[in-house]
DNA sequence: CTAGATTTATTGAAGGTTCAATGAAGCAGG
DNA sequence: CCTGCTTCATTGAACCTTCAATAAATCTAG
């Protein structure tokens, strides 16, 4: 943990209220589509697609918590209710009896289906669209070493 | 809003789960210090920095919920809190009958001296311990690109 | 001038997230 | 083995945010 200078300057203040901005105000925006669309908010919708990129479908609840960056508490509740509406399925894990194993299931894939493409359409028109090719990148190398601090 | 391509490529997919990493993490990493200095949330830490830097430590509530990233709703409960704690008070616009203005008190002052020194370490130790000074300016100046097109 | 539209703010209810407690299953050392 | 520690997951309560409804003040078109 650094421990010097008290307060941020001019540009660092700025940077961290357009950051800061972003990370406030992108999660409502993005809601916004995928309630219209597929009646979902935003974890939801990560949990969905975290089960459609995984063989078979099926990950472990905590590495799919990770995944979609949310707490193993919240996921719990939220499989709760996209498993009482059919979208996933849970089950023992045959290798870990700790475990239990979520999986997508049709109805869920569906659901995906009605969200995914207003969903892409959006993020490219409020981020990609924006920036050039080295733009883009740059942004993901930042965010990843920022993410990686988070995450430690 | 663009109407292309349907889904993201490798280098874009590899951008959007850093940033979306960011998005998700960056709050919850900043409560757990806000809540342990200062028994605040980020959004409410958020409203008293607004304040403070305001003139007369006093803002409209309509100014104020833009600048904090939150809608007037979320605002309105978040002072109803901060009120009954005693750390801002509020009270009718002179100027126009509609606006109610709240302004930081002492000790919201003092709630603030609280929290401060722990968050902007914080804040040095996630982001900008991790940039050089040209990456830094570089994030701030995508990060609010993307914001205005969040905001519009 | 005034009727309707707009802006500002608050409120209660519904729904979602966090936090702490609980418990089952596996692991590690004696 | 069997005791304590760790991991994995769920649960209920407390808390917070969102959404829709309400209402007061202001603006605007005719």
């Amino acid at each position: 943990m650094s421990d010097e200078a008290p307060w941020l300057d001019e540009a660092e203040m700025a940077t961290w209220l357009a950051l800061i901005g972003v990370v406030m105000r992108l999660p409502g925006a993005l809601e916004v589509q995928l309630r219209r669309d597929a009646d979902l908010n935003h974890f939801e919708y990560c949990v969905l697609v975290g089960l459609e990129h995984a063989e078979d479908d099926t990950m472990r609840m905590s590495d799919l918590a990770f995944l979609c960056n949310g707490s193993l508490s919240r996921l719990s509740h939220v499989a709760r209710r996209l498993e009482s509406e059919g979208l996933i399925e849970r089950f023992a894990c045959p290798d870990d009896g700790r475990s239990t194993l979520a999986r997508l299931t049709a109805a869920g894939r569906e659901r995906l289906a009605k969200a995914a493409p207003g969903h892409v359409k959006l993020v490219r028109n409020l981020v990609f669209d924006e920036l050039d090719d080295d733009e883009m990148r740059q942004m993901g190398e930042l965010a990843k070493r920022v993410l990686a601090r988070i995450q430690a």
